[in-house]
DNA sequence: TTTCCGACTGAGTGCTCAGTCGGTTTTTTT
DNA sequence: AAAAAAACCGACTGAGCACTCAGTCGGAAA
């Protein structure tokens, strides 16, 4: 990350929790610029626009997920397929109750509506979530191969699984429940599921 | 339902197809009045304001959900809790089909802005889930007792459940990807994390 | 026939908002 | 130290917004 005017950080921080808990049409540049301190002016001369500091939010959020989710699992080297299915699981809770406003917002209508018309939302979420996706299915491969998880489609099983992952987080987000209280209720049904019969 | 001036019907359904697309705020009044034939002054003339639609799209949402898994659900006989599971699981995503604005609205971020602060949106979406989740749950117990399923926590794997085919429903309205592709395979996982060991 | 009422109308109103602009201050370069 | 560039400021604008209101209309009750 090339350095950044602290004006400039502090309009893409507070945007963030301002877009995941009030929304993108109801988060006001008055209000960006009360909660930061940076005249409204200085939010038009980072960014050219409203939408423009989204983009750069889902795209920042994007390379953190990307390289993180990278670099946790280069670091270390799983026996089997399936403990590696469960540091994946284990990873993804963790790191999206870090990022929980980034994760509010690929959680949210209005970025999927922007997709459908605009390539640099589009691509941003594809590769976020291919990234994402494509770990699961390494783990149920590579279990395949090890004998530690049962013949199942690797691909469909993988979206399965994040489904059910990324769904725990989406309630937890929405304050439903509690999605740490599921923990070991998830890795379990995760382990029946996979498990060779 | 008691009969409805059709203004006033064609204001719900537009309301509910635009706000499900385009979210609530990014919804206009002079939209909804252009699309249905209706005047400005007659939205306001049913509804005291923008948000009193939404809730009565909730409400009504909330009565047709309860009821048609009600009607459903009492119609038939299952022989075991299993294949109640598979019935409530296959009735989830074919209802939710049929109501995929209505499931975009529960899925928005707004109505859970919304159950924050006012109670009406609160309880119907909390009678909502409670429903649901508890068809789950009703199945779990069921197939607990009669030995089709295995010895798990019914109100948590109930919920886990519940994400699973609540999320596909949700990737399907994002557009992510086509949950009826992954149908087979998430029978599948239900019965293979559900199953006696 | 008259009265009344619910459904409906659309121009009008005041306000809120994203974005602009002319200028100042701070930082970097020379 | 001077000049240039980058960062910052906040009053202002005008478009667009939710909501109002005075009034029309058709049909049912009195």
């Amino acid at each position: 990350m090339t350095k950044m005017s602290k004006k400039k950080a502090a309009i893409l921080q507070a945007a963030t929790a301002l877009f995941a808990t009030k929304g993108f049409a109801d988060t006001h540049m008055s209000e960006l610029s009360s909660v930061t301190g940076a005249a409204e002016g200085t939010i038009f001369y980072h960014f050219k626009n409203k939408e423009h500091i989204l983009l750069t939010i889902l795209s920042d959020t994007k390379v953190s997920i990307v390289d993180e989710f990278n670099a946790h699992m280069d670091d270390r080297e799983f026996e089997t397929g399936m403990e590696m299915m469960e540091e994946v699981v284990a990873f993804y809770l963790l790191f999206a109750g870090r990022m929980e406003y980034q994760f509010l917002i690929l959680h949210s209508l209005f970025i999927y509506r922007l997709a459908e018309s605009r390539a640099e939302f589009r691509d941003n979420l594809e590769a976020i979530y291919d990234c994402l996706v494509t770990f699961f299915e390494q783990a149920i491969i590579k279990g395949q191969e090890d004998g530690s998880i049962g013949d199942v489609n690797p691909r469909k099983s993988a979206l399965i699984v994040f489904t059910m992952v990324d769904g725990l987080v989406r309630f937890k987000n929405f304050n439903l429940y509690d999605a740490g209280a599921l923990f070991n209720e998830l890795i379990d049904s995760v382990r029946r599921m996979l498990k060779p019969n």
